[in-house]
DNA sequence: TTTTATTGTTGTGTAATATGCGACAGTGTA
DNA sequence: TACACTGTCGCATATTACACAACAATAAAA
């Protein structure tokens, strides 16, 4: 038996003051409506009405159960009713993790721009650059740049892309001269993304080939934004995403050389868990990435 | 779906943080669990974990969800707990209606023995000649004077009685003598109870056969306490019943006369509704007030 | 006073559903 | 790689919720 149905069903009786003024506001049987309160009763071990074949009144013991469980049910119907509309409505909070650089850079001022358009949703950004799983720690979205340890339990979400140059300082190129062909790698300076340990190569497209072409690693780091500096002050050639470097090569600051031999273009995407009821302020999140992200390579200008 | 079972069902697994151990913990099975949270989620329109078939987790809006319920459930809980208590154990409220005059004199003193032996349970005692309804006021108990119109909705426990004497004061016996024969009543001013509309008479009893005697009426009331004071200024014979006049028989200020002549005993009853789990403080209240007027006709000295 | 309609309650048959079992694919561990 | 264990789903069955009808009690109407 629904214990909830069976309050319900002695709340309106204690209002109606009759089963069957009741039976007939809840639309069932006055015999249903009868059990349910008796069964209620007989949980509760205590009589909640005195009865005359005629007439129902609420017993002493009725009226305080009813007094309490009203404000009760209310509250309960409050964070139900709460709880859809945070569900249904453009409401509630999204909480998205996200790498450092991209967050800063590009992330952050298309959240601003939602939050302008949907000024009761509240984003909870949380930029790192530790792979945190998506499912234990909360996060509603989380944005993934490059091709994802794919994982069936999550539905990925490409919104855009980014591709990949090499690029140099005006003045490194005007001391060292423009490269025109990747074995010149091996001997000029390069800054590199990732570890020296991990190999001194970069691995490169060229007519639609992979190749993997060897370098001469002089700085290496896990943030692009450091060998973009670098780049910028004329130390090296550096593999970076345009996302990172599109409005310095806009500027010109930066010029892109060996345009012959890009690296794969590296997938944007946002994760998330399947939810069998996907709440529309997600939706509305990811479709509104996906158009603000639309098809700009980042470069600026 | 019982909605309770399946907020439980959802409760144990947040907390136990899988399904299975949850199942273990409730003892049912794990597809049973698992329908009663799809069941909360699809009802809810919500998806309240993150399920790995290894792992779950609490979805940010299960979070909240969880957050809400636990002190609801707490709530529900301690209501139910609280009104078993007021049901099984020595504690809670008793709604006692009773006449004035009795009330006033004899119950008084008895319902304040009772709660001094029982310091939990506490009393609304309210004194009124009109006869209520027990069942519609919300009273636990109801003392009735004389046989009520026996009404088969309700329960009726007698605990004592009260004889009725005819009675005069010293100054008016002195005054008119003592009478000898009823007939003398006719004569001899009277006080009668109720309404003199109702008849100029008394029903009395002689030898075990009733008999209506006329009387000669000069004062009425609906109140004992009135015609007692008028008896006791020496106004007239009065027929009242003991636990009215039985002090002043003591004292030897009011002299019964007649007492050949005795009309019928009062029963006095509690009257309550049959409860089907009749509180605990409700039996032991109609057992200590038989005790207390435990066969004595309420002539003291 | 009798009549009548309505009440709360109880038995009965049926439709709905709650539960356990077994199987399956996925997943962390040895 | 093997293995134990997880969450989920289909299936059979036991349980239960529900409406209908019948009953005695009762308040209002005639």
């Amino acid at each position: 038996m629904d214990k909830l149905t069976a309050m319900r069903a002695f709340m309106t009786v204690a209002d109606q003051g009759s089963f069957a003024a009741a039976a007939r506001q809840l639309g069932l049987s006055r015999s249903q409506l009868n059990r349910q309160v008796l069964w209620l009763e007989d949980h509760l071990q205590v009589t909640l009405f005195n009865r005359t074949t005629r007439r129902v009144s609420l017993t002493h013991t009725g009226q305080a159960y009813l007094e309490n469980i009203v404000p009760l049910l209310d509250n309960l119907h409050d964070t139900e009713a709460h709880l859809q509309q945070g569900q249904t409505g453009l409401r509630g909070v999204i909480k998205v993790n996200a790498p450092m650089s991209f967050g800063l850079s590009h992330l952050t001022p298309a959240v601003l721009a939602f939050m302008q358009q949907y000024p009761d949703i509240r984003v909870q950004l949380e930029l790192s650059d530790e792979k945190r799983d998506p499912l234990s720690n909360q996060f509603d979205v989380t944005l993934r740049i490059g091709k994802p340890d794919s994982n069936p339990a999550l539905i990925e979400h490409d919104i855009t892309y980014t591709s990949r140059r090499i690029v140099a300082s005006p003045d490194f190129l005007t001391k060292y001269g423009e490269p025109t062909e990747v074995s010149q790698l091996a001997t000029l300076p390069c800054l590199q993304y990732g570890s020296l340990l991990h190999g001194n190569y970069w691995d490169l497209m060229h007519q639609r080939t992979a190749m993997r072409v060897k370098i001469n690693g002089v700085l290496s780091s896990n943030n692009g934004d450091v060998l973009k500096q670098a780049a910028l002050q004329g130390r090296g050639l550096a593999l970076l995403p345009t996302f990172i470097v599109g409005d310095a090569i806009g500027q010109g600051t930066l010029i892109p050389v060996l345009e012959a031999y890009q690296p794969e273009k590296l997938l944007i995407s946002l994760i998330y868990p399947p939810n069998r009821h996907m709440a529309l302020r997600l939706s509305v999140f990811v479709k509104f990435m996906q158009d603000a992200f639309e098809d700009n390579d980042f470069i600026v200008g």
